[in-house]
DNA sequence: AATGCGGGGAT
DNA sequence: ATCCCAGCATT
């Protein structure tokens, strides 16, 4: 006997899915890629950056042949980039590992990089029709709502009540078809704010609505704190070259480039700005052209409060890893939004 | 189990 | 302002 709820999520999904271009294949290329995209990104905010990569990489190993800074320059603006490095390494893998054959099971999916448990099983049951739950955020609300899950989501008493469901759902239905048909229920109909239960199919069953709970399950996360960061970025320009550095560190933006920076955990004023700069570059002999006003700049986990300063001088210094570049080359190396739309209204970089 | 990692859209 | 998105890797 078929389940009924998973009946009327199959049966609500035939006619309201959204057309999207990773659905019209089983090819696991595709598939795969836009499941690495969409990780944290809203399905509206990849669409551009999916077509953008399957046009510049029509298969996998095309992908794999890429070196990381393209990859990266592609990504750029969509956040998230150790997402980038590992679409690349996993490219590799799987085109040079396994000759350009993608694994066909979720135990050998979740094991190559970027792959959890979420996406191996999204992989492996949208290309090949394996019955595994893909749970993501909208499943655990929308099964949290119906069943009346209160503890918080992640948590082990949700998770352990999350996975006994799923089965249980998935079970006497395509896995295809049901992992499809409840995360687009979550992002379409279940949504977190206000979602409009008057017109669910499952409102009837549900232990949410039924006893007014809707705005109180899934229980909210925990917030974290917001740590402040004072950024301090030097556009130092000489004719039409101008210096960049790649980050190299464990933090945000990793092997982005970005201007030649000091930070600092609390806000400086101009003048000692202007004395970091010195240390910097190790001359006076320079121009100061502008400092524009503080930019903020906020993350999830973060805010950067950001100062540009403009100088030119008569030849750029080397050190470290500053790379010189012409202003035409810009295009060539992949900045965070921040940099790159400062870059921009100096006209360095072409607008949008 | 907790933490770090981006950017944007919806409310 | 606040929340959260087709999560993963590291500690």
């Amino acid at each position: 006997m078929k389940n009924s709820i998973s009946q009327n999520l199959l049966n609500w999904y035939l006619t309201n899915s959204r057309d999207l271009p990773w659905r019209q294949t089983t090819d696991p290329y595709p598939i795969w890629l836009s499941e690495i995209i969409l990780q944290q990104t809203r399905v509206l905010q990849g669409l551009p950056y999916y077509y953008k990569f399957i046009e510049a990489f029509p298969t996998v190993d095309a992908l794999a042949k890429a070196d990381e800074n393209e990859v990266l320059i592609l990504w750029q603006g969509l956040g998230y980039y150790s997402r980038a490095r590992n679409l690349l390494a996993c490219a590799k893998t799987v085109a040079f590992t396994f000759h350009g054959v993608f694994p066909n099971h979720y135990n050998s999916l979740v094991k190559l990089p970027g792959i959890g448990k979420y996406t191996a099983a999204a992989i492996a049951s949208f290309a090949f029709n394996e019955k595994v739950p893909a749970i993501d955020g909208n499943v655990i609300r929308v099964i949290s709502r119906i069943i009346g899950i209160e503890s918080r989501p992640y948590s082990p008493e949700s998770n352990q009540l999350v996975q006994q469901i799923s089965h249980q759902w998935i079970g006497q239905v395509s896995p295809a078809r049901y992992n499809q048909a409840i995360m687009e229920f979550g992002a379409l109909q279940c949504v977190p704010k206000n979602p409009n239960c008057n017109v669910c199919p499952i409102a009837s069953f549900c232990y949410a609505f039924q006893n007014k709970k809707v705005h109180l399950i899934p229980a909210p996360k925990l917030k974290v704190k917001i740590k402040t960061r004072f950024f301090y970025y030097f556009l130092i320009q000489s004719n039409d070259s101008i210096l960049i550095e790649q980050r190299q560190n464990n933090d945000i933006w990793k092997n982005l480039f970005q201007l030649p920076l000091h930070e600092s955990s609390t806000d400086l004023p101009t003048e000692l700005v202007l004395q970091e700069l010195v240390n910097l570059i190790h001359t006076e002999d320079w121009l100061f052209e502008e400092i524009s006003l503080p930019i903020k700049h906020l993350l999830t986990h973060q805010q950067l409060i950001t100062r540009f300063v403009r100088i030119r001088l008569s030849h750029l210094p080397q050190k470290g890893n500053w790379l010189i570049v012409d202003k035409n080359e810009l295009t060539q190396y992949a900045f965070p939004n921040l940099v790159r739309d400062y870059l921009r209204s100096k006209n360095f970089i072409e607008p949008k």
